[in-house]
DNA sequence: ATGTTACCTAGTGATATAAGTAATAGAGAATGC
DNA sequence: CCATTCTCTACCGACAATATCACTAGGTAATGC
């Protein structure tokens, strides 16, 4: 495999600029065995890998893990070649350049056979089943922002259990979604991410410059910094990142799992998260009339403990006795979607 | 980003800093290249204009109205610091005219105050107003004391004196009488009408305080909050049927009392011999005239009903607010009495009952305001605002305000207090449920500007009311015959500035916030957990936000408990939204036309202070006069409401169901329920079906509720004037083209509304006006693709179901008139053949209001063909006689069609070719074979239609495959999965063949385009701007400074307004605002101004046609237009035919396209362009010579003088200090100008750059190819070093002059052959 | 009375927001190595 | 300076994004002399 690996290393283009492709197996391998997926190697987990661009890391992976199905995703054409000749002569490793952005690329790896694993209930991590994706690209962030939700609805992938997710992200995506309740980078999805998963911070890496850009904005902040806490499981000074990735970006490295914390008022969850979120700095006494038509006169007298408090502020749990009391509302509003308009297109008129 | 555009802004204060900055470019560096093209030159109004000097121009004039000389003072002695010497001098005297005229008596204190000011600002310099307000002063000391005036008339020498007794609006006649007397001035030494003006003894032309006597006077207003006041409930009843229409209310009722109305009603209705009728509502105007046979009875009829309407207009646009508030007290007293049971309940029946508990609820909280606002409206500063009233304010058991609050409220106090209060909730709900009425999501921002900007207008409408009545008294008293229009034309404007944004949102948003807070409806819910119904009371409205896509904005919501009964019912309409009952202003300057009571500009800009500005100074030059004169024509045709096309469109609409093009009867929300929910753990995919599902039947609910609301609005108001006549005020939009102000209903609308419209006046149809009615229903029909015999004959093998349509159009045998193409205009068509075929007079005689419609065929290519001189686009386009006329739609068809039936060829080949390895072949050479085939068979002239319409436009690859796809969705055959591609290809075809059909037109679009690119990224050496750059952090930019701006032949200067805006945010109570600032500086955006000049070019012509056109019909027969749609009276449309044509000949018989040139090099003389030229030419050698004395000069003390080329800041700098370093520009001056051209289009590029080209085709597409090692390794290696040849630059760049290459050449098409071009228009 | 400094404020520019991109193409401007 | 990446895609009438924060400039108050 490392061989091969070798060979494949041929197959990314020289002139982008934008990405984050691991050109090193052996920091690969550093990376599985950090995050104990050695020991995992006994349940041979299907691996579903998308965007492995030239498949450095994909191999590592595959060496740890010795998937007994590894999914390589990848729609680019440029890397088909070298993937091709990756997986050539390998049943246990398959190539599509089917879109993983694209959801019924994965309908049909189900529908195909290629992703069979049981369902396990939510008390246990989900021990044959994980997740890696490379999102460190335009449309990454969002890609992030979807798996979270469907792990709030328990959908995708996730309506398997609670599947390992392996993320290459942008640094600033990696703060937003794992800012803690009163942080510089909290936002909404932060408080989604605090509700459905757990989080291991694998690299955080940023250029120096990037890096004191950040401290000098931290240091000149009123909020704390989400830095101070994510401390990678490989510190920067343990990668050679001039030579490890070829394109000098900023990444981070993150795994996410699945919390078993099931919310049952999923609509009103989203709902208040989402109008209170809105405006997060101003306290409740004030945002609570966003949700309706009397909601602060009506709702404020149960929540008198929250009423000066900030949602920037509020922990899941605060957030929660809120979402429970909006649900009671007798008076809540009873479409809780809104809709954008389109600007409209001109019409011909004839 | 888009932020909000503060229109009003721009209409006075702006254009008066422009003025200010013309006069100062002119003695500058900065005078306009040609006296004669002219025109300001845009400008970033750098240091002199902020937003702090609007708001306190502003500030200034309300304190003044207010009698609050303190704060006022301190205000203009604030001016000083922000504001040029002559506006100064005009804050000033208008604080000494204000302060002369309250204080008559305080003489000594005027010329004391106006010493000090002198003292304390030395930019002060009074002008002649200011004299002559101190000579004012001055006489009204007379009795008690002669000193003052005998220092005063010292002191301003006599040359001085002459001079301002002589300007008759700066004196009254008393003082100036008095003056005369005093000085002993010999009266032969004033002009003769001064002289004339003393001996007629005339009253002096002065605004007197006489109330009005429609004004709702203030003991109504102190009733109209106690509900229990029933005293004036008799008088004020208004007419029985209320809920007909509001405007009806508003036209009609508050008239009653009246006697002179009476009086002109009776004449009326003498003259028509009908009977007498006290109750408006009863009479129809139109139906009296038609009675009318003798023409002269008829011109007095006319003459007595527009002195009638002159009044009823003017209470029309003063008294909408008033006429609201009574009739919901009105309502409420009613039904308080009525129903007694559901007395606190809403009453559905009654919104106005609803409405009136919401003001009385909110007129608390208004008052609560209005008590701070008065106490904090004395102080001069924030900071001076005494320690007590802060205490007040800030006491918690009092207003419990914090320290920032005051200071917010503080900031608009003054205005709050310039309106009637009981106004304030009024306007409030009205804009609220208009909005309400109007849009499907109701935005924070609209709603907040449209509320505050109504404020204004109540306190202009005020001031404007106090000197109108004065006039109007003042001629009363003379008994003139009539109040003609010309009359008040004469009155000086009242100057007043524009509340600035910040006030106006601010105002808007306490407004708005008051009244969300304080409206409550009656609620019911379910108890989630009991499942038991609870009630209880709930705001009617909040406040929240919505994200569009991933954007945020603040939307009011109702409450669903609401369940629309704010919709359809009792609306309130702006007046000064509808069409006019008597003539509009005329237009005598930009800012002088239309509405009697609003500053309307000529032109519409959304808030760009440089078009107000050329327009401006276009205006002042007696520039625009012509254009004046045309768009009066347009305002001064009359027209009413065509009753039999009204009655059966209520008809159609009370029915609630969907008819032709009216949409059925929707809620506001739709129900959702419809749509299955997918389960939570569905796939992700399915949960955006759903969402994308929800969202479409939203939307298109939203989109039917628009439209349903939007006609609900047409006939209101349609049905409000009926019977009688009225008038379209309009104005231009930048380029020219003419609107009516009224932008509900018009004859610019959709077939509903013009098929509402008629001419007031009537014609007899005459020998050929029968044939003119047929054409123009043939014409509805969409048969105009055929000579005038077949148009007719189609008609008249039609006749029976004419007659039958016409007698009983909804009857189901009788649907033959849906199926045209303009349904309801062609009803109102065949109404009126079949009324002339049976006038018993013979059709020739049978008097027709219809307007017969004569329309250009393409016209935008017609002018592109008359411009080029281009003999076969000028065939195609009809501007040549032909025996049918010629359509282009079709013949782009044909050659579409061609063009596909050699791909089919080609594909047939391809597939021999290919013959058996078809299945392998790629997807793509597939489709090659397959998509012809596919299309061949359904090309129509509807598929390429719109495309080639809308190519004058400049569509491009992307609109235009958008547009065939939506054709192709249309049909229900077509496999859906192909429509991508095959619109696509069709796509290319149908541009390539208009092209190719239009070859001349092309060139000159081609020719324009460029022209706006160069014009756009043309530099300006201008050391305030370049300053201006360096000062922001961001990148310094030096291109992007010029507009493109081009004078239309009639005279009309058009500035294309496309900048990037940069925003500023307003707070307010409820949110921020995002509005638009003009005072910074907005770098021009080239790409639209490059993609919008061809099309905007041949709108500013065809807009000059057709106002040439309206002008030369002035007087001869009646005119309206649709841009290129022109119409008169059946009887006419031979005349009009005649007209329009000689003006288009007129019009072409320059070549219009070197006059642009020719301007454009005038206009933007002073403008550099960068170029590049090879590095090792002559020029360039010198050049570089400069460049490096520049280099060497602005070098680092440590680095090394080395030659490198110079960025475009950098060379704009070098021009800076061409003192220092010699001009590089100059030199290229001196250089011959085709050389340089040479050198420009010369390639830079050698074989160098091809290499490099072949290098990154290999990098995308061959990278697959790269399976050895070795060329991996190699190229990895050589990547860096891809600059080796590109080391040693090739060419450098430089400033050149201003230059525009030579413009396509003049075709042999002679224009006048349009002149008997039957189908030109047709 | 004047100089200095800390403190305060308003204004400005930057950045994030949500969370399908259902497809496609080509030019021109912006960006950045 | 050239290659990559981003943006936009039909004119006009016309109708529109906000919150929040760090930074800055400029003024004021406080304090010391």
């Amino acid at each position: 495999m490392q061989n091969r690996t070798l060979e494949c290393r041929k197959f990314f283009p020289r002139f982008r600029k934008t990405g984050v492709t691991l050109l090193n197996y052996d920091l690969g391998k550093k990376i599985s065995s950090k995050l104990g997926y050695d020991k995992l190697t006994s349940f041979h987990p299907t691996v579903v890998d998308a965007y492995p661009e030239c498949g450095v890391f994909s191999a590592s992976l595959n060496s740890t893990l010795q998937p007994k199905k590894h999914i390589l995703m990848e729609p680019l054409k440029m890397y088909s070649k070298g993937l091709q000749f990756l997986v050539q002569d390998n049943p246990k490793l398959m190539y599509t350049s089917n879109d993983p952005y694209d959801w019924t690329s994965f309908k049909e790896l189900e529908e195909k056979g290629y992703l069979k694993e049981p369902v396990v209930p939510y008390s246990d991590v989900h021990p044959s089943l994980i997740y890696t994706a490379n999102l460190v690209h335009t449309h990454g962030e969002q890609l992030v922002a979807q798996y979270l939700n469907c792990m709030l609805r328990r959908s995708w992938l996730f309506k398997y259990g609670r599947v390992r997710t392996l993320l290459w992200m942008n640094p600033k995506t990696a703060l937003k979604i794992l800012a803690s309740p009163g942080y510089q980078n909290r936002a909404r999805i932060s408080c989604i991410r605090e509700a459905v998963a757990d989080y291991r911070v694998v690299i955080f890496h940023e250029s120096p410059e990037s890096q004191a850009k950040a401290k000098a904005k931290a240091a000149a902040s009123r909020f704390q910094n989400e830095r101070e806490y994510l401390t990678p499981l490989i510190p920067d000074s343990e990668i050679d990142f001039e030579k490890d990735f070829p394109y000098q970006n900023d990444f981070a490295l993150i795994e996410l799992i699945p919390r078993d914390n099931y919310i049952e008022n999923l609509d009103e969850f989203e709902y208040v998260v989402t109008h209170l979120m809105m405006r997060m700095k101003v306290p409740l006494r004030v945002g609570l009339e966003y949700l309706g038509a009397g909601a602060l006169e009506d709702l404020a007298p149960k929540l008198p403990h929250l009423i000066n408090k900030t949602p920037f502020n509020m922990s899941h749990d605060e957030i929660m006795q809120i979402v429970e009391v909006f649900t009671l509302w007798p008076f809540k509003p009873k479409l809780l979607l809104d809709f954008y308009e389109e600007s409209l297109l001109a019409l011909g008129n004839n | 980003m888009v932020a909000r555009r503060f229109r009003y802004l721009a209409a006075s204060n702006a254009a008066r800093i422009w003025q200010g900055r013309l006069a100062s470019t002119m003695t500058s560096s900065y005078r306009a290249p040609m006296a004669n093209v002219s025109t300001p030159r845009y400008k970033a109004p750098i240091h002199l204009f902020d937003n702090n000097r609007n708001h306190t121009w502003t500030l200034l004039e309300a304190c003044l109205d207010l009698n609050n000389f303190k704060r006022a003072e301190s205000l203009i002695l604030a001016l000083e610091n922000i504001t040029q010497s002559s506006d100064l001098t005009m804050a000033v005297n208008m604080y000494l005219r204000k302060f002369i005229d309250t204080n008559p008596d305080r003489n000594q204190d005027v010329v004391d105050w106006l010493q000090l000011i002198k003292l304390k600002m030395p930019n002060f310099e009074p002008n002649e107003v200011t004299d002559a307000l101190m000579l004012r002063n001055a006489c009204l000391a007379l009795p008690r004391s002669h000193s003052l005036l005998t220092k005063a008339l010292s002191t301003l020498g006599k040359p001085k004196l002459i001079s301002i007794l002589n300007q008759r609006e700066l004196l009254d006649v008393e003082t100036v009488k008095q003056v005369v007397e005093y000085s002993q001035l010999d009266i032969q030494e004033l002009s003769t009408p001064i002289q004339q003006l003393l001996q007629d003894d005339m009253s002096p032309l002065e605004s007197t305080e006489i109330e009005d006597t429609n004004t709702v006077n203030d003991d109504e207003i102190v009733n109209i909050s106690d509900p229990i006041a029933k005293n004036d409930a008799d008088t004020l009843t208004p007419t029985s049927s209320i809920g007909l229409a509001s405007i009806r209310y508003a036209l009609k009722g508050l008239e009653l009392n009246d006697n002179n109305e009476d009086h002109d009603i009776l004449k009326l209705c003498a003259l028509s011999n009908t009977p007498y009728s006290h109750n408006l509502e009863d009479i129809n105007f139109f139906e009296m005239y038609q009675k009318i046979e003798n023409p002269e009875d008829r011109k007095q009829f006319d003459a007595i009903l527009e002195k009638l309407n002159i009044r009823r207009q003017q209470t029309l646009e003063t008294k909408g607010l008033e006429a609201a508030r009574m009739r919901w007290k009105y309502t409420f007293q009613r039904l308080v009495k009525l129903d007694q049971k559901s007395d606190a309940n809403i009453s559905l029946h009654s919104t106005d009952k609803l409405k009136w508990e919401w003001f009385q609820a909110m007129m608390p909280l208004v008052r609560k305001e209005i008590e701070i606002a008065k106490l904090l409206a004395p102080f001069p500063e924030f900071n001076k605002i005494s320690t007590s009233v802060l205490d007040v304010l800030t006491d918690k058991n009092g207003y419990n305000l914090t320290r920032s609050e005051v200071k917010y409220k503080f900031f608009y106090a003054p205005f709050l207090l310039l309106v009637n209060p009981e106004n304030l909730p009024a306007l409030t709900m009205n804009e609220l449920i208009r909005l309400h009425n109007q849009e499907f999501t109701l935005k924070s921002t609209i709603l907040m500007e449209r509320i505050g900007k109504n404020v204004e207008k109540e306190y202009q409408l005020g001031q404007q009311k106090k000197s109108i009545a004065g006039i109007k008294t003042e001629e009363a008293s003379k008994d003139a015959v009539d109040l003609n229009p010309k009359d008040i034309e004469t009155l000086p404007a009242i100057p007043h500035a524009k509340w600035d944004p910040e006030t106006i949102l601010r105002i808007g948003s306490l407004l708005l916030k008051m009244f969300i807070s304080s409206a409550r409806i009656r609620v019911s819910g379910k108890d989630p957990i009991t499942g038991l119904e609870v009630k209880s009371t709930a705001p009617a409205f909040y406040h929240t936000y919505k994200y569009q896509m991933s954007t945020k904005i603040g939307i009011i919501k109702c409450n669903p408990n609401m369940n629309d009964i704010l919709i359809g019912e009792n609306q309130t309409i702006n007046p000064q939204q509808l069409p006019m009952l008597c003539k509009p202003k005329p237009w005598t300057s930009w800012n002088s036309g239309g509405y009697w009571y609003a500053n309307t500009s000529i032109i519409r800009t959304n808030n760009c202070p440089e078009q107000e500005a050329y327009i401006d100074v276009a205006s002042s030059r007696n520039q625009l006069n012509a254009v004046y004169e045309g768009l009066n024509v347009l305002n001064d045709t009359s027209w009413t409401v065509n009753k039999n096309m009204l009655q059966l469109i209520s008809k159609i609409w009370n029915s609630k169901e969907t008819f032709i093009d009216i949409p059925a009867h929707v809620e506001a929300m739709p129900d959702l329920s419809s749509i299955p929910k997918p389960a939570r753990d569905c796939d992700p995919a399915a949960l955006r079906d759903y969402r994308r599902k929800c969202r479409e039947v939203v939307l298109k609910n939203g989109s039917l509720y628009s439209q349903r609301c939007d006609l609900n609005y047409k006939l209101d108001i349609a049905r409000a004037l009926l019977g009688e006549k009225f008038y379209m005020p309009h104005n231009l939009d930048f380029r020219g083209r003419a609107y009516p102000l009224s932008p509900h209903f018009n004859h610019l609308g959709n077939d509903v509304s013009r098929s509402l419209l008629i001419f007031w006046e009537g014609k007899k149809l005459g020998p050929n006006g029968l044939w003119w009615l047929k054409l123009h229903l043939a014409n509805l029909f969409g048969v105009n693709k055929s000579n005038y015999a077949e148009r007719i004959s189609f008609v008249d093998t039609n006749i029976e179901k004419v007659i039958q349509c016409a007698e009983d159009p909804l009857n189901k045998n009788n649907s033959w008139w849906k199926t045209a193409d303009a349904p309801f205009q062609a009803l109102a068509a065949c109404i009126e053949i079949r009324e002339a075929l049976n006038c018993p007079q013979g059709h020739e005689n049978y008097i027709s209001h219809l307007a017969v419609h004569q329309d250009g065929s393409c016209n935008g290519l017609q002018h592109y063909a008359a411009l080029g001189g281009d003999v076969e686009g000028a065939r195609e386009v009809n501007l040549e006689r032909a025996d049918k006329p010629q359509d282009v739609y079709s013949r782009v068809l044909e050659i579409v069609k061609q063009k596909v039936a050699k791909d089919i060829i080609k594909g047939q080949a391809l597939e021999k070719e290919l013959e058996g390895k078809l299945t392998s072949a790629s997807q793509n050479i597939k489709a090659q074979i397959e998509i012809p085939n596919l299309v061949s068979p359904i090309l129509t002239r509807k598929i390429v239609k719109q495309t080639v319409m809308t190519n004058v436009y400049g569509v491009t690859f992307v609109g235009a495959r958008e547009q065939i796809s939506n054709r192709l969705a249309d049909l229900p055959d077509f496999p859906k999965n192909k429509i991508f591609s095959s619109s696509a290809y069709l796509a290319k075809h149908v541009l390539n063949s208009v092209r190719e059909l239009f070859e001349s037109a092309h060139e000159i679009q081609d020719w324009l385009g460029m022209a706006a690119k160069r014009i756009c990224n043309a530099v300006v050496i201008d050391k305030e701007l370049s300053e201006n750059y360096k000062s922001k952090k961001s990148k310094p930019k030096v291109s992007s400074v010029s507009a493109v701006i081009w004078t239309n032949p009639l005279g009309l200067p058009i500035v294309q307004p496309y900048r990037e805006s940069k925003t500023r945010a307003v707070t307010t109570e409820m949110q921020n605002v995002y509005i638009v600032d003009p005072y910074s500086f907005q770098p021009v955006n080239t790409r639209k101004q490059r993609t919008a000049l061809p099309p905007n070019y041949v709108h500013s012509l065809d807009a000059s046609h057709m106002l040439m056109t309206a002008r030369a019909c002035a007087n001869r027969i009646t005119f309206a237009s649709v841009h290129d749609s022109y119409w008169t009276h059946a009887s006419d449309v031979d005349c009009l035919n005649k007209t329009l044509r000689e003006k288009f000949v007129e019009l072409h018989s320059t070549y219009l396209i070197e006059q642009l040139r020719n301007e454009f090099l005038q206009r933007y003389a002073d403008h550099l362009e960068i170029v590049r030229i090879p590095a090792d030419c002559d020029l360039a050698m010198e050049i570089k010579e400069v460049h490096l004395k520049y280099i060497a000069l602005t070098k680092e003390k440590s680095s090394k003088t080395k030659l490198r080329i110079l960025t475009a800041s950098e060379l704009v700098d070098l021009e800076l200090r061409k003192d220092k370093v010699g001009s590089a520009v100059d030199i290229v001056r001196n250089y011959d100008r085709a050389k340089l051209e040479q050198l420009c289009a010369e390639p830079t590029k050698s074989s160098g750059s091809q290499k490099q080209k072949s290098l990154k085709t290999k990098s995308e597409e061959e990278f697959n190819d790269f399976t050895n090692e070795e060329e991996f390794s190699d190229s990895l290696d050589h990547s860096a070093n891809a600059s080796v040849s590109s080391s040693k630059a090739r060419s450098i760049q430089i400033l050149v002059p201003f230059y525009m290459p030579p413009i396509p050449k003049r075709g042999s098409f002679d224009v006048r052959k349009v002149l008997d071009s039957p189908y030109f228009f047709s």
